[in-house]
DNA sequence: AATAAAAAAATGAACATTCATTCATTAATG
DNA sequence: CATTAATGAATGAATGTTCATTTTTTTATT
């Protein structure tokens, strides 16, 4: 799995055949298929195991009962932290939900929220009601704060931009005027 | 040209095969050949031909002395509205970008800005200068800007939200708060 | 206008390559 | 000795590209 990550976070789902991760993995082509029924199947599992990790890193430490603002900066620093700190997780899973592999999975996560989302719907929800948030749809709000999130994440693991830490606090707290009534 | 486009757009590169292209231009499979050298040429081509279009289309018209608040909600609105009027186009470069043949292209792009962004790179430029806009690199900026746009037509073309008039608007005024001081 | 010759374009079967997957065989483990 | 795992060559399907052949279009000649 560990091959597969970094085969297909570097060249993408065609630039990762099973023989060349089999090489990287130290085994024979044949030895994956032991233990993953397809190329299908290993990359699901994969997909769902780093799922698995980000909530759980998220989560850690999350001041649930801090006022909304702080929750919302803190959560927007975890997301990016770990992307930052992990880019072949976010180049996997960026290729996948821009696969047909991502896409239905999408469609269940849109509508019945999952955890890890559920931190954010929350703050998103108490906002509104207690008019500290624009009253917009989730999926809206949502998009104003991982869009400039994961734009620039790509940047970064791609080498185009160098994100240094004030500037991370700037462009959460940015994105928190974006929401912010 | 157009066949690829649908194909590509609708089932990304690989669910796009020369033999289907063909049969959807009603064409044989050699005669794609006489007038592109390869798939990638095809596809670049394609790209190039995608990208003049829209920043013809984005500049028409554009308010070039109005206030700056003015002439970032035009553009955001035109860009919106273009990808809303043409969601083959965005999967196709949405495709496009994320694969290796957008990626060095895009290393160009950062450094040397190009036609169509030097419009918003101006605006962000003096909006600087005058206090207007926060002291954040373009790349920053550009990201609190198009982040959310991409992200919500992206959703959009899939069909998962629904974006109507009122709301493209107000998506617009969230992205000039998050980049306004 | 009519015809012939030449050039250009279209065709699609054949080719070569890539790649996921299988399986008979060998090695390791309990 | 039995069971499980590993191996890697072989298989077959998919796909980009080529090219000899056919069809269409253009040009030249009568």
């Amino acid at each position: 799995m560990e091959a597969a990550l970094e085969l297909i976070a570097e060249k993408g789902f065609h630039g990762a055949p099973m023989a060349e991760i089999a090489e990287k993995a130290k085994v024979a082509a044949g030895t994956i298929y032991t233990y993953f029924e397809s190329k299908d199947v290993l990359i699901n599992e994969l997909h769902q195991e780093l799922e698995k990790r980000i909530t759980f890193e998220i989560q850690e430490n999350f001041p649930a009962f801090a006022p909304l603002r702080e929750r919302f900066l803190y959560l927007f620093g975890k997301v990016l932290q770990y992307f930052l700190k992990h880019p072949l997780h976010f180049r996997f899973l960026e290729q996948y939900y821009n696969s047909p592999y991502g896409i239905s999975l999408r469609r269940e996560r849109i509508l019945g929220k999952s955890e890890g989302q559920t931190l954010l719907m929350d703050i998103f929800e108490q906002g509104v009601e207690e008019n500290i948030v624009k009253k917009f749809p989730n999926g809206i709000l949502a998009s104003l704060t991982f869009g400039p999130l994961f734009f620039l994440v790509r940047d970064h693991t791609l080498g185009f931009i160098n994100l240094e830490e004030p500037l991370l606090e700037q462009m959460a707290e940015a994105c928190w005027d974006a929401i912010k009534i």
